[in-house]
DNA sequence: GTAAATCAACCTTTCGATCGGCTGGCGCGG
DNA sequence: CCGCGCCAGCCGATCGAAAGGTTGATTTAC
């Protein structure tokens, strides 16, 4: 009548509740997403999520803390802090995309939120700050004569990000490509364009 | 104690309902957003929305099926359908960036479906649609030799889309960007890359 | 015994949706 | 051109279900 004995039941701690929190917080969007959702996914009662964390809310919040951690923790690697501006550039898209696969579903949360909670604000607020040191780069590139002139600083910035961080909307972990391939795609389609070179 | 005259009041007809309600979607996503986030947008009681609508799924069918049609109607278009690939495809690109800036609420709800419902895995189907139609003109276009040949077709469609759909995410209607500006920049960066030409 | 981890039952609020009734403009018969 | 019935449009109250969250007991490891 017992339960099994711990040892084969692997209980849960905060970090693994979160691990599974944010793929279904993927799957079904963050408003999509019922505690009933993500008790299920564990395997475990509604009401024992409680014991790890204080609220649905904060699942979230350990998500996009994960995510933004990782982001501007990358800032200050020195791939993106020494060196000329694309160099620098060029480095921050490829890291980019690498902790985009690493960290998926936590990235891909984070680009979901849309401001409905105080937490969610807070998160977009540490995500412009991000957007703004990458803007900072790009900048510096064009001045540079690195990069075209012929388009504004900001809409640059914004295209750059659109097309890597569309990786989390097709990205399959279990697919063909590495994250190296497609850091190495994003990185030439970007700086040289699709058009074939004669 | 009555009502104001009714020629004052400029009662809703269904769509308008839905085009209040797309907005809201766009604001606080369509799970976040309760019928008396819309209620309350529209100026008027939560009960009178189903007078126009059965439910709150038909309201986002409405959405998706408008910008659809837009989308799936562009394809059958003289430009989408004659000339040579790189041609077709740098009409589609420029005409899907004008089609999101003429309807960014409804391309927005659209492009952030996640399928919890028949109706979104239904609008998620006739995506895929448009998607395959584009990357056959991808394939075309490398096949002729326009397009670099050293990435994946389906990587190069995702990542044109990635660029160009992130339009929904930055656009602001009143700004200073035309929709001709952005589609010139996104084409030149697609094609062209970000690199100097020297 | 104590703390970690879970369960089962229950609470309150909010959700989408329904119902019956009210009102004012419009069309139609006389 | 008058009057009256119809109906689009809306309101307020209400429903059952589902939401997020609470409580207290129970089991196992140390």
């Amino acid at each position: 009548m017992g339960r099994p004995p711990l040892a084969e039941r692997s209980p849960y701690d905060r970090d693994r509740v979160v691990d599974v929190a944010v793929k279904v917080f993927t799957e079904r969007g963050y408003d999509g997403t019922s505690m009933a959702d993500i008790a299920r996914a564990l395997g475990v009662h509604k009401s024992s999520i409680y014991h790890h964390v204080a609220s649905k809310e904060q699942l979230l919040e350990e998500a996009v803390k994960r995510a933004l951690n990782a982001l501007h923790g990358m800032l200050a690697e020195p791939g993106a802090t020494e060196g000329s501006a694309v160099e620098r550039l060029r480095y921050v898209v490829g890291r980019t995309v690498e902790i985009m696969v690493r960290q998926l579903p936590e990235v891909t949360v984070l680009l979901r939120i849309r401001g409905n909670t105080p937490t969610e604000r807070w998160a977009i607020a540490r995500r412009r700050e991000f957007d703004r040191a990458v803007q900072r780069i790009v900048a510096a590139a064009i001045a540079d004569g690195d990069l075209r002139s012929d388009i504004d600083t900001a809409l640059v910035t914004r295209l750059i990000f659109g097309m890597s961080n569309s990786v989390t909307e097709w990205y399959q972990p279990g697919g063909r490509l590495s994250a190296r391939d497609m850091a190495g795609a994003i990185e030439a389609v970007i700086f040289e364009g699709l058009r074939r070179r004669t």
